[in-house]
DNA sequence: CGCCGCATTGAGCCGGCTCAACACTTGTGG
DNA sequence: CCACAAGTGTTGAGCCGGCTCAATGCGGCG
């Protein structure tokens, strides 16, 4: 938490499509009584137990929202990025207490709403309301679809799958950019960064991928991936 | 979908959380537009890829709801009891497809209320889509724990974790009621009928808990066995 | 009483994890 | 600009939890 900017925050608004509906009087209202928060890169920006009462907005960078076991190891729940809230718990009940760890996994800058003052909003603007609920109800099946995967799926599958949701094409080259580092990217699908690495070689030994750069994979073939995970 | 029953249905919408703050005169009109559906054990109320915009609410008996992977297992992910609703996808996208499969695993009564019908109560009435946001939410929560138990704890301490969040006190004896039939409950923590038996044994074999039928397990220690799974 | 479906138990196997060594990449200071 | 250190990724060997398949036990219902 290095410092508030007290400058103008309507970019924050602007940027997030649950308020970005709103006229620029209403935002500029809203911008009023958001405060901006810096963080540099691995900060923790809340964790698992705290009590909190605020909605946070990506601004900048990227934040990673995880959960630690028992045991001490680490599952990652999803990567936000700009134009992302989180801290959801602040919009449901009185007293929230946040059950999972966030951290900033680059330089980032957030918003961060008071409930106390979102409580309002939802009165005045309900549109405001049914966009959180619409948000919220497809992380609901991502998250529904994240178990099924690491429950039942091998991990070749969930590796494909991944790569398949992240496809980019450019310049008739199918390729994927990695949004975040492997070893992340394993306590994602519920593995170790060992079997990850392994997997990757495994498919380009068959001719279906080559690795660019640590960030950067190149498909040749999605649909033989595809296929081949099934 | 045996047949529907046109006397009143205000006894359903009462029993909702999500309704149950209005007074009478509102709840039956919310009533109106409701309508009421039987079904048999084990019959299916929709399937993945279904194209649906209504709401469920369970008014009598138990629904199942599960994904199916490639290869054809199931994965359960949560049990209905009356009071509950499902298909926010009809709350949220014009265009709503079910994600999974929902089945009655016993004689189940719901109601049924259109997307256009609740759009009306949802502008009128606010405080219903607060409750409804309030209760995907934790569901959110839940299915974000799952996910993390069924990544990386083993499945004794899924099992623990389970029966420590199903047990009931009475005279002193600490019990359980298994909440649906062996199969679901393996298909529910991601493991196999098998491994959830050789696991009661080896607790039972530890002197931590004893069955008595199908249904019911008498806990002895349940510290001990917070205390086992860590 | 006898059947049928579910639960239990056993044997064996295999995917993926662990631990450990080595390679590569990135950042830092000389 | 290079040398080195620290972090991250890769590869190998070995093990083990839990799954599969199959046989047997058991309770509920006609």
């Amino acid at each position: 938490m290095a410092y508030h900017n007290h400058h103008s925050h309507v970019d924050c608004i602007r940027l997030v499509p649950i308020f970005n509906h709103l006229n620029d009087e209403q935002m500029h209202l809203i911008a009023q009584s958001a405060n901006e928060v810096q963080y540099v890169k691995n900060e923790l920006l809340f964790r698992f137990g705290d009590k909190d009462d605020t909605l946070y907005i990506i601004n900048n960078g990227r934040v990673r929202i995880y959960s630690l076991s028992e045991s001490g190891r680490e599952q990652t729940i999803r990567i936000l990025h700009p134009g992302d809230f989180m801290g959801e718990v602040a919009v449901l009940q009185t007293e929230g207490y946040h059950s999972n760890y966030a951290e900033a996994i680059s330089e980032t800058s957030i918003c961060r709403i008071h409930k106390k003052d979102l409580d309002q909003y939802l009165d005045r603007y309900p549109e405001i309301m049914r966009r959180i609920l619409s948000d919220i109800t497809k992380r609901l099946q991502l998250s529904e679809k994240q178990t099924v995967q690491v429950s039942i799926e091998p991990v070749e599958a969930r590796i494909i799958d991944f790569l398949s949701e992240n496809v980019e094409d450019e310049k008739n080259h199918t390729y994927v950019t990695l949004p975040m580092s492997k070893k992340d990217l394993a306590t994602y699908l519920g593995t170790t960064p060992e079997t990850i690495s392994r997997k990757f070689s495994s498919l380009e030994e068959r001719g279906l991928n080559k690795r660019h750069t640590q960030k950067c994979v190149e498909i040749f073939d999605l649909d033989e991936l595809l296929f081949v995970s099934s």
